[in-house]
DNA sequence: CTTGACCTTCCAACGATGGGAAGGTGTATC
DNA sequence: GATACACCTTCCCATCGTTGGAAGGTCAAG
């Protein structure tokens, strides 16, 4: 299987599959005469464990540990929970501190007319000279 | 003032004060026969506008644009409003995406018993077959 | 044989920030 | 004055994940 419909298959990009390829999260593919990649059905659920991975959010330092546990049969799940988990507060602080944000930003917008007049509450709090 | 000195007064490092000047976020900073950068008020607060922008998660562009309203002191409010609002639209939903991956996550941290053992449903999921 | 779709490697960019080198300047202390 | 140290200057490089493109090789259909 070329590289082209390996990504197809797996849903990463030809593009990234050399990336991952090329700071060694994946082995090195195997090569045709032509000096074409050549992949198997094992490679595409590698690849597609690895898109999943990264749409869950993990980092590719997350996903290389995560991706060794895997291969190995016989890793306790403990430390797959682990970092799952370590991921997960990581996350959800993200998602505070996100929130907090939006909150401060719809009460802005909450407090700004919107009209042809140039008051405006929005820019007046960023200009504020108050704290952080 | 010194471009130390307004750092600390602004809460943005002289490394990123610079930088908003090579981009043409800030006017260039007058300049003391030391060919040191020279601050005053008006500056740190135009600074300050700035750290509190990015740290409400504003991108660079969105900031040009805040930065350009805000210096015109005759700019409707509603346009104000419009870059507000776009932006904290795009909060929203990057937030409900997080939001996805947590639950995903929280539900696979949860089945896993996380002992000894090496079955793992976090890695059974990642690794499945399944769709995207 | 030509055309177009694929593959290869390499180089650069994004956005925002930090690190550090190499060199100039300001000020305080001996 | 000399020495030390803190600060300033410009410049380049690294991060992280991804994308774009150039320049060139290969394959298959018309």
């Amino acid at each position: 299987m070329n590289i082209g419909t390996a990504a197809i298959e797996s849903g990463v990009s030809a593009k990234m599959i050399r990336h991952y390829e090329a700071i060694g999260l994946l082995a090195p593919a195997a090569r045709r005469e032509n000096s074409y990649r050549d992949y198997g059905a094992r490679d595409v659920h590698e690849l597609r464990f690895i898109g999943r991975a990264r749409r869950l959010g993990f980092s590719i330092e997350e996903i290389r540990v995560l991706i060794n546990l895997w291969r190995d049969g016989k890793r306790p799940s403990r430390e797959v929970r682990r970092v799952a988990m370590a991921h997960l507060q990581d996350l959800e602080t993200r998602i505070a501190e996100m929130q907090a944000m939006a909150q401060t930003l719809q009460k802005l917008v909450a407090d700004c007319r919107g009209d042809s007049r140039p008051d405006c509450p929005i820019l007046d709090d960023l200009g504020s000279s108050c704290c952080t």
